[in-house]
DNA sequence: ATGGCCCGTAGAACGGGA
């Protein structure tokens, strides 16, 4: 099966890209971050008519998570959780689902907007409780797939200027040190697990013609656990969809798994 | 030149994104 991550900045806008993307691309399983829709909203009709089943978790606004699941393959989403039971948060950042025998783990990971922000610290505590919520599980044996927006970039070659992000938020030290941390924990970064074009980038700015001239960041990831790791035989970036009219300003990020 | 663009909520600008 093929699982993706996709950033879509409105769902509402970005809807005709997604039903044209999975028209032409069945994607099996599909997780979306900043939806921006509060649940009453939510376009499942239109996803059903295209054969998905959705799990979601919205709010006005901000953020907003959803896993469609493509139901002739891989069935509806079972046992859907949202947010992280060691934290209380009122964002709508999380949203879990089991298909096919995976945990799979919708995340919208704060931005964290500068260093010198309060948001900074809500991430990095984000972070640590994300940690202390997915280690049991993983350490239990639990398939588990972490796909998102981790707004992370992991290292200084997921980053087309270093010197001009270096120690800035995305790429600050604490955060990286925290995604190490993820891995820790006992998953892989699939992007890593192949070999990849130069540059490939998961996001790039609406401004400065930065998706042109390819000034961009990996920070859209999916990990998964080392028990899933000899099944993952593929993970590519879809960087057709940023590259449309009306684009997000993020590309999805798509995984192949074999069967068990 | 530290901003440029896009989105939602507005029903004009502004906060937020990354």
């Amino acid at each position: 099966m093929r699982l993706a991550t996709w950033n879509v900045n409105s769902l509402k806008i970005r809807l005709p890209h997604l039903l044209e993307w999975l028209a032409a691309d069945p994607i099996d399983v599909v997780c979306l971050q900043e939806t921006k829709l509060v649940d009453e909203r939510f376009p499942r009709e239109a996803l059903a008519q295209a054969g998905y089943a959705a799990a979601f978790s919205g709010q006005p606004t901000y953020n907003g998570v959803a896993i469609l699941t493509r139901v002739a393959s891989v069935g509806e989403p079972a046992d859907v959780l949202v947010g992280n039971p060691r934290l209380a948060d009122e964002q709508r950042r999380l949203i879990s689902a089991t298909v096919a025998g995976i945990r799979v783990v919708c995340a919208y990971f704060p931005n964290g907007q500068s260093l010198d922000s309060e948001k900074y610290p809500y991430k990095l505590g984000w972070l640590d409780a994300l940690i202390d919520w997915l280690g049991p599980q993983i350490a239990a044996g639990q398939p588990l797939a972490l796909a998102g927006d981790y707004n992370i970039a992991p290292e200084a070659r997921d980053v087309r200027n270093p010197a001009q992000w270096e120690g800035q938020v995305l790429c600050s030290p604490p955060e990286r040190e925290r995604f190490a941390k993820l891995l820790a924990l006992g998953m892989v970064d699939t992007f890593r697990l192949f070999d990849q074009p130069e540059k490939t980038f998961t996001w790039w700015d609406y401004r400065q013609m930065a998706f042109r001239r390819n000034d961009g960041l990996r920070i859209d990831h999916v990990l998964v656990s080392r028990n899933l790791q000899p099944r993952v035989s593929a993970c590519t970036v879809a960087k057709a969809l940023r590259a449309r009219e009306q684009p997000s300003d993020h590309a999805p990020v798509v995984v192949e798994i074999g069967p068990a």
